[in-house]
DNA sequence: CGTATCGTTGATCCCCTTCAAGATCTGTGG
DNA sequence: CCACAGATCTTGAAGGGGATCAACGATACG
């Protein structure tokens, strides 16, 4: 169906190492494709493994995808064979109603796990939409979960993957169910402040990928109000924003109108 | 701690059969605690499971805990030994903000799993309180995952509750994020109907186990505008509310109120 | 350079919140 | 069994936050 892809040099330099400490590279003579040679192994499904047991994941995870900006990763309704792990690039997970109308539920980033919603009823929920040109790890399923029967750390890391994402859509909730417009707002650009650094970024100056309508859509507000909003933001010397070039000008602000939630 | 609680014959009644196949009852000598014995053991996690591998499941599961109205199963940063099975009665989660604002982000009923959002960081993330008088199953997390890893039909269960929890979080999502008022109070009809069913009840009858106050907090509205929109659902003929006992009346035009999400 | 997509800002409107008061229910003790 | 207090629910009136409608700038891209 999809060919593998190798990844060029290039596009790695996109994502700066979380831990430098000895990579594996040596070890094997595909760095660019392998999860011992991927910079994001220590924040990636790999986390806790090591020796012969991220040998055999990585035998797993060789299938690379390149998706281009704007096109879907899966669509709803899909069948659900594969997990994906986001190596580069971004994406978005959007909800779709028979009526048409679509809603963005999460936003996407390097090491993250795409698809963990549709182990359930073996059928995708939502689309996956690339936000710029982006690189996937393609996870076989089946074959995943045999080899977490055979490695307990695999395992666990499997689980706890999935956890977390309940606790980020229980976070989500909480936003969307008791906040107002403005502390939407203020809680995303934090979100995406938090999720920046994790990534070995800088924590006060990031690229939004998404739209205003994306955002809003996300948050559960209208992009006009997305769009008044950072204008006041700014107006008031919270931030800096040129179109969707950020910078935190302000921090402990942002986190009062959040309001300690 | 907390001493294992032989669970009332009398309880057990409450819970109806969803599936009465050659209940394993006569397998084992103590029915009323072990999965075996256990009406629900169809739908909850020993699904799939048989012969010496559910024996195994119910040796890991002879704790089982009474909590009464209004209690506590855990807090918020409560250290996470264990999952909780729902065997009887009703629970809703808690978010707390250091605020102090609360927020429901979640019902519960019987056959339902309890806890999964600490297994990522070994900490509970909100409290659970009982909304009746209810009964759980404890299991232990670390001897279940232990289990999991020799008994292949039980990692598969354990990761399909973990993915329809997030299914579940991500329509209560498209919920909060964009519908109105009305269309909120017609899905959570809905919703509360089909999980009926699901258990073997009536859909079209039931009794609503939390307040208005809780229903509205889960919602994203006020208490208000759900006793208002259910006076206004019961004046045009959908349903038929008496206090707490709902009757839906005409479910094809709550559908239609909801729109096809 | 022109067109489409994306973003900003203004004016108006309405759904839902907020505040308030009363009704009903629950359960507890006398 | 009844009375009373606290919790819960209902309903009304007024006000505001964000949606909607609309027009115009800015940017990206072929």
């Amino acid at each position: 169906m999809l060919s593998p892809v190798t990844i060029p040099f290039s596009t790695l330099q996109i994502v700066r190492p979380v831990l430098r400490e000895k990579t594996r590279a040596a070890r094997t003579c595909r760095p660019a494709v392998s999860c011992s040679g991927c910079s994001l192994h220590a924040v990636c499904l790999p986390c806790g493994l090591s020796g012969s047991d991220l040998d055999e994941l990585d035998e797993l995870t060789t299938i690379k995808r390149r998706i281009a900006r704007g096109t879907v990763l899966y669509r709803a309704h899909d069948s659900f064979e594969s997990l994906f792990a986001v190596r580069s690039g971004s994406f978005k997970s959007v909800g779709v109603s028979r009526a048409g109308e679509q809603k963005v539920t999460g936003f996407h980033f390097p090491s993250e796990v795409l698809g963990l919603e549709a182990i359930n009823n073996e059928r995708h929920s939502y689309d996956a939409v690339a936000l710029e040109d982006s690189d996937v790890c393609v996870i076989p399923y089946a074959a995943l979960t045999r080899l977490a029967l055979r490695i307990p750390a695999l395992q666990t890391q499997l689980l706890r993957i999935l956890s977390s994402d309940i606790s980020r859509d229980q976070g989500l909730m909480l936003l969307l169910g008791s906040m107002t417009a403005e502390q939407r707002i203020a809680a995303f650009l934090l979100a995406l402040s938090r999720r920046h650094q994790k990534l070995g970024y800088a924590a006060d100056r990031f690229h939004l990928r998404m739209t205003r309508e994306d955002i809003g859509s996300y948050l559960g507000i209208t992009l006009e109000t997305v769009s008044r909003l950072l204008s006041r933001f700014q107006r008031d010397g919270l931030i800096a924003a040129r179109q969707r070039e950020i910078e935190l000008k302000n921090a402990a602000a942002l986190k009062e109108i959040v309001g300690h939630w």
